[in-house]
DNA sequence: TGACAATATTCGTTAAACCGGATATACAAA
DNA sequence: TTTGTATATCCGGTTTAACGAATATTGTCA
C-alpha cells in the first residue's frame, strides 16, 4: 500500500494535475510551455516534471536546449487505472477546459515566435518573423 | 483543480488507505479495531479518521463510548469515482488481503472479549466470559 | 459519586513538501 | 569563443503534514 500511496502523493497537488491533465491532451510539451500555460516559475515546472518522471509516469525527450515531456506506458495496474480514470474526472471540471484554451493560445502564439522570459512571469512575443522553433509545429495529432 | 489535488492528498497516506481498504469491505468500524488491524496509536487513528471525515468520504456514528466510522455517499463526482475505482485497485495488493484477515481474526478475538490497551500496542484479551461490546454482532451483512 | 474505557484534541517536535532565486549545465548560433 | 536560451539542480526559507505523549471529554458502570 506504501506504493499506492507513493502515487497518490504526486497527483496530492494542483500543479501537477494541471501538467497531467495537459500532456492528457497533448502528445509532448516542453518546459516552457507548461511554464507559460501555468504561469508558473521554470524552476517549479522542472521539479514538478521530474517528481513526475521519477514516478515512472511521464519521459522527457531532448532535443537541441528542449526537452520534451510525454505521458509514458505505465507499468503499475494501479496507477495505470488511476490515470485513465484521471483524465476523465478532469475533463469535467470547468477549469479544464480554460487550461486547455489556454494552452492552444499559446502554443499558435509560440509559433509566431514567442518565447519564454527567463523570470517565467509568462512570454514574450518578439514577433521574430523568420524565427520558428522545433516546437509542436505539425506534432500532437 | 485545487479540489481535487485536495482529494488526493486524502488518499496519499498509507494508513488512511488501508483504513478506507477496511471500511471497503465491512460497513462500519470503530476507531478501537482500526487501532487494533493496523496496529497504530490512538491518536493516529482518530486524527486520520478525522480527516477523512473532514474531507467528507467517511462519517461517523457516535453509539455509547464507541465511534463507528464507515463510508458515506460522496457527492463529488471525481471523489466518487476515484474511490470506487480504489477498492478495485487495492483488491489486487497482496497486502489488502493479509489485512483482511488481520481484521477478521481482530473481530473474532473482540467478540471473545478482548479491548484496546491505552497505548495502542494491539489488544489484551482478558477473557471476560460475560462482557460483551456492542461491536459489529451480527452487523455487517 | 468515583473509577474506568473509548475517543477527541492539544502540544511540541520532527520531517516532508513546496517555493523563489541563484547557479550550473548543455546546446545553439553568431 | 562568446553570448544567449532552455532546462536542471542547489540553497535556504516557509509552510504543511505527521507523529507520540499528554490531556480533555464523554459515556458506562459499580
Amino acid at each position: 500500500m506504501k506504493e499506492a500511496a507513493r502515487f497518490f502523493k504526486v497527483l496530492a497537488d494542483e500543479s501537477r494535475l494541471k501538467m497531467l491533465w495537459l500532456l492528457f491532451n497533448r502528445r509532448e510539451l516542453c518546459v516552457c510551455d507548461i511554464m507559460a500555460v501555468l504561469e508558473i516559475t521554470q524552476s517549479k515546472a522542472s521539479r514538478h516534471l521530474a517528481t513526475m518522471r521519477n514516478l515512472g509516469i511521464v519521459t522527457d525527450r531532448r532535443e537541441g536546449q528542449w526537452s520534451y515531456y510525454s505521458l509514458c506506458p505505465v507499468e503499475d495496474k494501479l496507477a495505470k487505472d488511476h490515470l485513465k480514470l484521471l483524465k476523465t474526472t478532469l475533463s469535467r471540471i470547468p477549469e479544464a477546459d480554460r487550461l486547455l484554451e489556454k494552452l492552444h493560445a499559446w502554443l499558435e502564439e509560440k509559433e509566431k515566435g514567442a518565447s519564454c522570459t527567463p523570470d517565467g512571469k509568462g512570454c514574450s512575443v518578439p514577433i521574430k518573423p523568420g524565427g520558428m522553433r522545433p516546437s509542436l509545429a505539425g506534432g500532437t495529432r
